[in-house]
DNA sequence: TATCAACACGAAACCGTTTTCGTAACTTTT
DNA sequence: AAAAGTTACGAAAACGGTTTCGTGTTGATA
């Protein structure tokens, strides 16, 4: 067992003072040549590192940036966060995450305890109670502390920061389009009560697909489903009642269920009814048929959200850049599922 | 814009010492009721909240730990994180995450980085790398110096510390058994040649329930397959080449594929051939019919190893608790990809 | 009235750095 | 030989807390 060395052990033992270890180590030229060569030697021998602490506390900056998201377990998420350690890594900076869970509670105590020193910036993605409720004080506070934060994904215009976001309205348009131009005007959306901002926006740009091209909107071919349920039999249900050509889910679970089910009701994938889902995971390349699908490119949007923060944090001046919102730009990934 | 105040601020403007709002506020009763009234108003009123840095540096410990995992793009670290942040944070702690991308050096980087001060204790799971270089120098160095480390999954026998792992061997032989007790013989392996110490007591296991049946094991019934690339083709061609009435793979995906692949061919899952596969994930649940799997219980696997290192950082005397190996049940799950 | 607790508070050390400033001891210039 | 400039280093403050130890002022006790 031997413990971390320290400036100060390194003087003792040396003979010499702290501020004169400090600077030879960092190769001031107001130390001689002979007494740096010992010291960096006396150093490297017992692999001397600086304390990370320490230098917070001088700095004032942590190099640390918090990460709070709704759910980890979810694949969307997943890549972002790939995406936001990977560049805040290669940018010398470390990830500390708080999973949120969908609480307002969490994030708020989550947020606050990290505030308090151990982080430079947040990056964060709402959680479906916080939404709910329009509850924002917890954030302004923090900015108005001076903490920067960037919103992605599931944000709120009330916030006044960075953010960065998908045109969601403008790719379910896409997807719907498409579904019409191949061919079927009786189109289903699947859609979930939680994510509110952005499952609006889908829904806006299915609305809008369909008005394009003069199709009314039929509301009994919405289909809002709970989420941490086992929705088989409103699925089911749903297309007992309803008949249905093409059918926009806005995540691949619901798209490979309702892929399931109605293979199983006998119809064909894509002959019989279309099927577009949001998220490019893990479930939409390896069903079948192949499901074709939006992909978020959630790296590249994790990445986008670090480089601004970072940017923020690291900009001199700080004071009057305005506050940017990004849009990342989904990609209609057209496989088996549909007619192309 | 309202910066953070500070116990020299509140004394200042209070006009007493630092020492008695520090008091105050820790309600010592060295201070009289007055006094620490007026503070405790003064400090609510401006929300002021001590700096967790300077706490550590005081304390000596950061109340983080570092937790460095090789994938999160992956169900089973992901539900292994999950449960560690969430016990992590009923604790009072933190989590900082690093992946190493299944890279050696990005191993070591990140460790030592954040072992200068940043963390308390780490947990982690090794890099393939760091596996097949067998070399855990990092590693050992850390726990010379005295920090704490909990291994889970992909352990090994060289490093002393405590551990989590799953009962590989024997799970791997129950799914064998049941094949082989619902009429199998032909029995195929699909495995990966990176995760070593697990895919190994995997096919330990796989190979003790063929001897324990009197079967022969057949090299040609284990496929080797490489991890990130298109098997396909690998898998058709196995397929093609071998009379197959059950598989047993050590992943999720490796089993859809199969799964999809052998339906394909023409054959019927169960009737014809039975698969199981690893990890109680999404693919399982949602592929048709779900697969049989042998769920890891990732989350539990998580919370064991936080509380593994938090009692060990938390323990007073620190000295001479000897290091524990605790091992997680899995569990086989019987769905419609098996006879049951 | 001198002694002694109890009370209420402040000074200062400490955690591990960085950095500014001061200053001996030389060396160079005039 | 005095003045000025270098060189090479140390002392101390600062970051924001906690904690130990003193100490001046009370009030009670002998």
């Amino acid at each position: 067992m031997k413990p971390k060395i320290t400036l100060k052990d390194i003087a003792k033992e040396l003979d010499v003072s702290i501020s004169t270890v400090s600077k030879a180590l960092k190769n001031s030229k107001e130390i001689s040549k002979e007494t740096k060569d010992k010291i960096k030697a006396f150093a490297k021998f017992y692999n001397y590192r600086p304390n990370n602490i320490a230098l917070s506390l001088k700095n004032k900056r942590t190099k640390n940036i918090g990460v709070v998201i709704p759910d980890i377990v979810h694949h969307f998420f997943t890549t972002v966060f790939r995406g936001i350690e990977k560049y805040a890594n290669e940018m010398g900076y470390n990830v500390i995450v708080c999973i949120s869970d969908e609480s307002f509670d969490k994030e708020v105590i989550n947020m606050e305890m990290l505030a308090n020193g151990s982080i430079d910036g947040f990056i964060l993605s709402l959680s479906a109670e916080t939404q709910k409720k329009n509850d924002f004080t917890h954030l302004k506070e923090l900015l108005d502390q001076g903490i920067p934060i960037v919103l992605f994904d599931r944000i709120s215009a009330e916030i006044d920061c960075d953010k960065v976001v998908l045109n969601d309205f403008e790719i379910a348009r896409e997807a719907v389009s498409h579904f019409i131009a191949t061919g079927s005007k009786k189109i289903a959306l699947i859609t979930t009560e939680r994510y509110f901002n952005v499952s609006e926006s889908r829904k806006e740009g299915y609305v809008a697909a369909l008005k394009a091209n003069e199709i009314e909107v039929d509301n009994r071919l919405i289909l809002t489903l709970p989420h941490d349920r086992d929705n088989t039999n409103l699925i089911t249900e749903f297309f007992q009642h309803n008949e249905i050509e093409a059918i926009l889910c806005v995540n691949e679970m619901f798209a490979v269920q309702c892929m399931s089910i109605i293979q199983q009701l006998g119809y064909a994938v894509p002959e019989d009814i279309s099927i577009i889902g949001f998220t490019d995971g893990i479930l939409s390349r390896y069903s079948s048929p192949k499901l074709s699908t939006i992909a978020q490119h959630g790296e590249k949007m994790g990445e986008l959200a670090a480089k601004l923060l970072i940017n923020r944090m690291e900009s001199v001046q700080m004071v009057e850049e305005p506050f940017k919102t990004e849009v990342i730009n989904a990609t209609l990934i057209k496989r088996g599922s549909t007619i192309n």
